[in-house]
DNA sequence: ATTTCTCATGTGCATATACACATTAAAAAA
DNA sequence: TTTTTTAATGTGTATATGCACATGAGAAAT
Protein backbone atom coordinates (compact mmCIF):
# COMPACT_ATOMS: atom_id res chain seq x y z
CA UNK A 1 0.00 0.00 0.00
CA UNK A 2 1.43 3.34 -0.88
CA UNK A 3 2.13 5.09 2.20
CA UNK A 4 1.39 9.20 2.31
CA UNK A 5 4.53 11.26 2.08
CA UNK A 6 5.20 12.77 5.51
CA UNK A 7 5.28 16.23 5.54
CA UNK A 8 8.08 17.45 6.69
CA UNK A 9 8.14 21.74 5.67
CA UNK A 10 5.71 23.88 6.61
CA UNK A 11 4.00 26.28 4.33
CA UNK A 12 4.05 29.10 7.21
CA UNK A 13 7.93 28.58 8.00
CA UNK A 14 8.69 28.44 4.36
CA UNK A 15 7.30 31.02 3.36
CA UNK A 16 8.32 33.50 6.74
CA UNK A 17 11.78 32.37 5.71
CA UNK A 18 11.94 33.50 2.19
CA UNK A 19 10.26 36.69 2.85
CA UNK A 20 12.43 37.35 4.90
CA UNK A 21 15.51 37.35 2.76
CA UNK A 22 13.81 38.74 -0.32
CA UNK A 23 11.88 41.90 1.94
CA UNK A 24 15.41 42.60 2.83
CA UNK A 25 17.05 42.50 -0.62
CA UNK A 26 13.95 44.75 -1.83
CA UNK A 27 14.65 47.35 0.88
CA UNK A 28 18.55 47.20 0.41
CA UNK A 29 17.66 47.51 -3.28
CA UNK A 30 15.24 50.59 -2.84
CA UNK A 31 17.72 52.05 -0.88
CA UNK A 32 18.96 55.19 -3.48
CA UNK A 33 14.82 55.41 -4.07
CA UNK A 34 14.24 56.59 -0.29
CA UNK A 35 11.09 54.20 -0.70
CA UNK A 36 10.74 51.19 1.79
CA UNK A 37 9.45 47.80 -0.24
CA UNK A 38 6.25 48.09 1.33
CA UNK A 39 5.86 51.99 0.84
CA UNK A 40 6.80 50.88 -3.13
CA UNK A 41 4.21 48.26 -2.89
CA UNK A 42 1.60 50.52 -1.63
CA UNK A 43 2.19 53.51 -3.88
CA UNK A 44 2.21 50.76 -6.82
CA UNK A 45 -1.08 49.42 -5.66
CA UNK A 46 -2.40 52.85 -5.78
CA UNK A 47 -1.15 53.10 -9.18
CA UNK A 48 -3.24 50.59 -10.74
CA UNK A 49 -6.09 50.74 -8.64
CA UNK A 50 -6.77 54.05 -8.93
CA UNK A 51 -8.76 55.68 -5.97
CA UNK A 52 -9.97 53.22 -3.58
CA UNK A 53 -11.67 53.32 -0.31
CA UNK A 54 -9.46 52.19 2.67
CA UNK A 55 -11.37 48.76 3.32
CA UNK A 56 -11.33 48.06 -0.37
CA UNK A 57 -7.13 48.78 -0.21
CA UNK A 58 -6.76 46.71 2.93
CA UNK A 59 -8.67 44.00 1.13
CA UNK A 60 -6.99 43.28 -1.62
CA UNK A 61 -3.88 43.89 0.00
CA UNK A 62 -4.75 41.11 2.37
CA UNK A 63 -3.54 43.60 5.07
CA UNK A 64 -5.16 44.63 7.90
CA UNK A 65 -7.28 47.93 7.98
CA UNK A 66 -5.08 49.15 11.02
CA UNK A 67 -1.89 48.40 9.24
CA UNK A 68 -2.77 49.68 5.86
CA UNK A 69 -3.49 52.93 7.83
CA UNK A 70 -0.04 52.87 10.07
CA UNK A 71 1.83 52.42 6.87
CA UNK A 72 -0.08 54.69 4.74
CA UNK A 73 1.06 57.72 6.84
CA UNK A 74 4.18 58.18 6.01
CA UNK A 75 2.93 58.61 2.47
CA UNK A 76 0.73 61.01 3.48
CA UNK A 77 2.93 63.20 5.14
CA UNK A 78 4.87 63.34 2.20
CA UNK A 79 2.09 63.79 0.08
CA UNK A 80 2.55 61.02 -2.11
CA UNK A 81 -0.96 59.68 -1.75
CA UNK A 82 -4.05 61.99 -0.96
CA UNK A 83 -7.46 61.00 0.80
CA UNK A 84 -10.78 62.85 0.07
CA UNK A 85 -14.59 61.96 1.68
CA UNK A 86 -16.86 59.80 -0.36
CA UNK A 87 -19.98 62.32 -0.48
CA UNK A 88 -22.29 61.72 2.20
CA UNK A 89 -20.58 59.07 3.86
CA UNK A 90 -17.64 59.14 6.38
CA UNK A 91 -15.86 56.83 4.44
CA UNK A 92 -12.62 57.69 2.35
CA UNK A 93 -11.13 57.04 -0.46
CA UNK A 94 -7.13 57.10 -1.00
CA UNK A 95 -5.54 57.86 -4.38
CA UNK A 96 -2.02 58.45 -5.64
CA UNK A 97 -0.97 62.22 -6.13
CA UNK A 98 1.01 62.94 -9.30
CA UNK A 99 3.99 63.65 -6.16
CA UNK A 100 3.41 59.99 -5.40
CA UNK A 101 3.49 58.83 -9.17
CA UNK A 102 6.91 60.17 -9.62
CA UNK A 103 8.51 58.58 -6.42
CA UNK A 104 7.02 55.41 -7.77
CA UNK A 105 8.80 56.00 -10.88
CA UNK A 106 11.95 57.24 -9.65
CA UNK A 107 11.74 54.08 -7.47
CA UNK A 108 11.06 51.47 -10.50
CA UNK A 109 14.92 51.00 -11.71
CA UNK A 110 16.19 50.06 -8.33
CA UNK A 111 12.89 47.96 -8.11
CA UNK A 112 13.46 46.40 -11.23
CA UNK A 113 16.86 45.55 -10.09
CA UNK A 114 15.88 43.64 -7.57
CA UNK A 115 12.55 41.66 -9.38
CA UNK A 116 15.53 40.68 -12.32
CA UNK A 117 17.88 39.60 -9.86
CA UNK A 118 15.50 36.89 -8.17
CA UNK A 119 13.60 36.05 -11.88
CA UNK A 120 17.46 35.13 -12.45
CA UNK A 121 17.21 32.51 -9.65
CA UNK A 122 13.90 31.06 -11.53
CA UNK A 123 12.82 29.39 -14.34
CA UNK A 124 10.00 30.57 -16.54
CA UNK A 125 8.08 27.37 -15.42
CA UNK A 126 8.77 27.81 -11.74
CA UNK A 127 8.42 31.54 -11.98
CA UNK A 128 4.95 31.01 -13.04
CA UNK A 129 4.21 28.73 -10.81
CA UNK A 130 5.31 30.00 -7.81
CA UNK A 131 3.09 33.01 -8.93
CA UNK A 132 -0.49 30.79 -9.21
CA UNK A 133 0.45 29.31 -6.09
CA UNK A 134 1.18 32.45 -3.83
CA UNK A 135 -2.44 33.39 -5.09
CA UNK A 136 -4.49 30.11 -4.29
CA UNK A 137 -2.51 30.47 -1.06
CA UNK A 138 -3.05 34.44 0.17
CA UNK A 139 -6.85 33.25 -0.20
CA UNK A 140 -6.88 30.78 2.19
CA UNK A 141 -9.28 32.25 4.56
CA UNK B 1 9.94 39.84 -32.88
CA UNK B 2 9.07 38.25 -29.63
CA UNK B 3 8.51 40.99 -26.51
CA UNK B 4 9.76 40.28 -23.91
CA UNK B 5 7.00 40.20 -21.60
CA UNK B 6 6.16 43.02 -19.12
CA UNK B 7 7.10 42.10 -15.31
CA UNK B 8 3.52 43.35 -13.45
CA UNK B 9 4.04 41.46 -9.98
CA UNK B 10 6.71 41.70 -7.73
CA UNK B 11 8.24 38.83 -6.05
CA UNK B 12 8.43 40.76 -2.76
CA UNK B 13 4.72 42.07 -2.32
CA UNK B 14 3.45 38.70 -3.62
CA UNK B 15 5.34 36.82 -1.03
CA UNK B 16 4.44 39.30 1.89
CA UNK B 17 0.81 39.36 0.87
CA UNK B 18 0.59 35.23 0.99
CA UNK B 19 3.22 35.34 3.91
CA UNK B 20 0.07 37.45 5.50
CA UNK B 21 -2.51 35.45 4.93
CA UNK B 22 -0.84 32.35 5.66
CA UNK B 23 1.02 33.55 9.16
CA UNK B 24 -2.76 34.56 10.02
CA UNK B 25 -3.70 31.32 9.25
CA UNK B 26 -1.39 29.39 11.24
CA UNK B 27 -1.58 31.51 14.13
CA UNK B 28 -5.41 30.73 14.63
CA UNK B 29 -4.61 27.37 14.26
CA UNK B 30 -2.11 27.20 16.69
CA UNK B 31 -3.99 29.32 18.88
CA UNK B 32 -5.50 26.03 21.31
CA UNK B 33 -2.28 25.35 21.94
CA UNK B 34 -0.80 28.22 23.28
CA UNK B 35 2.15 28.79 20.60
CA UNK B 36 2.43 31.63 18.11
CA UNK B 37 3.17 30.90 14.82
CA UNK B 38 6.66 32.01 14.51
CA UNK B 39 7.51 29.84 18.28
CA UNK B 40 5.74 26.68 16.78
CA UNK B 41 8.48 27.40 13.81
CA UNK B 42 11.46 27.81 16.62
CA UNK B 43 10.50 24.60 18.66
CA UNK B 44 10.16 22.87 15.41
CA UNK B 45 13.36 23.68 13.60
CA UNK B 46 15.62 23.03 17.40
CA UNK B 47 13.63 19.55 17.45
CA UNK B 48 15.34 18.99 13.73
CA UNK B 49 18.87 20.42 14.39
CA UNK B 50 19.69 19.32 17.86
CA UNK B 51 21.60 22.03 20.02
CA UNK B 52 23.41 24.74 17.96
CA UNK B 53 24.67 28.07 18.62
CA UNK B 54 22.73 31.19 18.11
CA UNK B 55 24.28 32.39 15.27
CA UNK B 56 23.71 29.21 13.19
CA UNK B 57 20.01 29.00 14.44
CA UNK B 58 20.13 32.54 12.59
CA UNK B 59 21.83 31.69 9.68
CA UNK B 60 19.95 29.02 8.89
CA UNK B 61 16.48 30.26 9.93
CA UNK B 62 17.81 33.74 7.80
CA UNK B 63 16.71 35.39 10.59
CA UNK B 64 18.46 38.24 12.31
CA UNK B 65 20.39 37.31 15.35
CA UNK B 66 18.39 40.05 17.35
CA UNK B 67 15.10 39.10 16.26
CA UNK B 68 15.98 35.48 16.95
CA UNK B 69 17.29 36.26 20.44
CA UNK B 70 13.64 38.38 21.02
CA UNK B 71 11.70 35.74 19.80
CA UNK B 72 13.48 33.43 21.90
CA UNK B 73 13.06 35.10 25.46
CA UNK B 74 9.15 33.64 26.14
CA UNK B 75 10.28 30.11 25.50
CA UNK B 76 13.38 30.40 27.30
CA UNK B 77 10.74 31.80 29.96
CA UNK B 78 8.64 29.00 29.63
CA UNK B 79 11.81 26.90 30.13
CA UNK B 80 10.97 25.45 25.89
CA UNK B 81 14.18 26.45 25.61
CA UNK B 82 17.35 26.27 27.47
CA UNK B 83 21.29 27.54 26.94
CA UNK B 84 24.14 26.57 27.93
CA UNK B 85 27.50 28.52 27.05
CA UNK B 86 30.41 26.36 25.10
CA UNK B 87 33.29 25.78 27.06
CA UNK B 88 35.72 28.44 26.63
CA UNK B 89 33.98 30.85 24.82
CA UNK B 90 31.43 33.25 25.06
CA UNK B 91 29.54 32.08 22.56
CA UNK B 92 26.02 29.91 23.72
CA UNK B 93 24.23 27.30 22.37
CA UNK B 94 20.63 27.02 22.78
CA UNK B 95 19.00 23.36 22.47
CA UNK B 96 14.86 22.01 23.22
CA UNK B 97 13.83 20.96 26.61
CA UNK B 98 12.03 18.26 27.26
CA UNK B 99 9.11 20.26 28.31
CA UNK B 100 9.94 22.53 24.54
CA UNK B 101 9.80 19.20 23.01
CA UNK B 102 6.07 18.19 24.62
CA UNK B 103 4.52 21.77 24.00
CA UNK B 104 5.85 21.01 19.99
CA UNK B 105 4.25 17.44 20.43
CA UNK B 106 0.90 19.48 21.67
CA UNK B 107 0.92 21.38 19.44
CA UNK B 108 1.58 19.37 16.50
CA UNK B 109 -2.27 18.49 16.07
CA UNK B 110 -3.04 22.15 15.40
CA UNK B 111 -0.60 22.99 12.96
CA UNK B 112 -1.34 20.13 10.94
CA UNK B 113 -4.84 21.14 11.00
CA UNK B 114 -3.33 23.92 8.75
CA UNK B 115 -1.05 22.38 7.12
CA UNK B 116 -3.41 20.08 5.50
CA UNK B 117 -5.83 22.86 4.48
CA UNK B 118 -3.07 24.82 2.32
CA UNK B 119 -2.40 21.24 0.83
CA UNK B 120 -5.92 21.07 -0.03
CA UNK B 121 -5.31 24.27 -1.78
CA UNK B 122 -2.37 23.06 -4.64
CA UNK B 123 -1.07 20.39 -6.36
CA UNK B 124 1.30 18.23 -5.75
CA UNK B 125 3.36 19.72 -8.64
CA UNK B 126 2.76 23.15 -7.43
CA UNK B 127 3.37 22.53 -3.66
CA UNK B 128 6.97 20.83 -4.84
CA UNK B 129 7.57 23.68 -7.32
CA UNK B 130 6.47 26.47 -4.84
CA UNK B 131 9.06 24.85 -2.10
CA UNK B 132 11.72 24.62 -4.46
CA UNK B 133 11.40 28.10 -6.02
CA UNK B 134 11.29 29.52 -1.94
CA UNK B 135 14.30 27.62 -1.25
CA UNK B 136 16.02 29.37 -4.03
CA UNK B 137 14.13 32.65 -3.35
CA UNK B 138 15.91 32.61 0.22
CA UNK B 139 19.49 32.47 -0.90
CA UNK B 140 19.10 35.29 -2.64
CA UNK B 141 21.97 37.36 -0.88
C1' DA C 1 52.94 41.36 27.75
C1' DT C 2 50.58 44.77 25.26
C1' DT C 3 48.00 46.04 21.48
C1' DT C 4 44.86 45.03 17.96
C1' DC C 5 41.31 42.59 15.92
C1' DT C 6 37.46 39.65 15.60
C1' DC C 7 33.33 37.92 16.97
C1' DA C 8 29.40 36.93 20.29
C1' DT C 9 26.43 39.57 22.52
C1' DG C 10 23.50 43.52 24.10
C1' DT C 11 20.59 47.93 23.40
C1' DG C 12 17.88 51.32 21.23
C1' DC C 13 15.05 52.62 17.67
C1' DA C 14 12.03 52.15 13.62
C1' DT C 15 8.88 49.73 10.72
C1' DA C 16 5.37 45.88 9.80
C1' DT C 17 1.70 43.37 11.34
C1' DA C 18 -2.45 41.90 13.81
C1' DC C 19 -6.13 41.96 17.22
C1' DA C 20 -9.33 43.75 20.66
C1' DC C 21 -11.92 47.39 21.98
C1' DA C 22 -13.91 52.12 21.75
C1' DT C 23 -16.22 55.71 19.01
C1' DT C 24 -19.26 57.62 15.97
C1' DA C 25 -21.67 58.65 11.64
C1' DA C 26 -24.82 56.81 8.31
C1' DA C 27 -28.48 53.57 7.35
C1' DA C 28 -32.31 50.83 8.52
C1' DA C 29 -36.06 49.63 11.38
C1' DA C 30 -39.54 50.59 14.65
C1' DT D 1 -38.88 60.73 14.86
C1' DT D 2 -36.58 57.77 17.90
C1' DT D 3 -34.18 53.51 18.28
C1' DT D 4 -31.30 50.07 16.61
C1' DT D 5 -27.96 48.35 13.65
C1' DT D 6 -24.16 48.52 10.72
C1' DA D 7 -20.02 50.05 9.04
C1' DA D 8 -15.88 53.32 8.93
C1' DT D 9 -12.61 54.90 12.04
C1' DG D 10 -9.51 55.44 15.83
C1' DT D 11 -6.48 53.71 19.84
C1' DG D 12 -3.83 50.73 22.63
C1' DT D 13 -1.05 46.80 23.00
C1' DA D 14 1.76 42.95 21.52
C1' DT D 15 4.64 40.41 18.41
C1' DA D 16 7.94 40.22 14.31
C1' DT D 17 11.61 42.06 11.99
C1' DG D 18 15.85 44.55 10.86
C1' DC D 19 19.62 47.92 11.37
C1' DA D 20 23.06 50.75 13.67
C1' DC D 21 25.83 51.12 17.28
C1' DA D 22 27.96 49.81 21.83
C1' DT D 23 30.42 46.41 24.74
C1' DG D 24 33.42 43.09 26.03
C1' DA D 25 35.89 38.60 25.90
C1' DG D 26 39.06 35.72 23.49
C1' DA D 27 42.34 35.30 19.63
C1' DA D 28 45.99 36.96 16.91
C1' DA D 29 49.72 39.95 15.98
C1' DT D 30 53.42 42.76 17.51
Amino acid sequence: MKKTKETTFCYCTALRKATRTVSRMYNKALEPSGLLSTQYALLNHLNRLGPVSMNELAESLRLERTTLVRNLNPLLEQEFVGTESIQGTKAHRVFLTPLGKNALEGARPCWLKAQRTLRGYLSEEEESILLQALQKLENCR
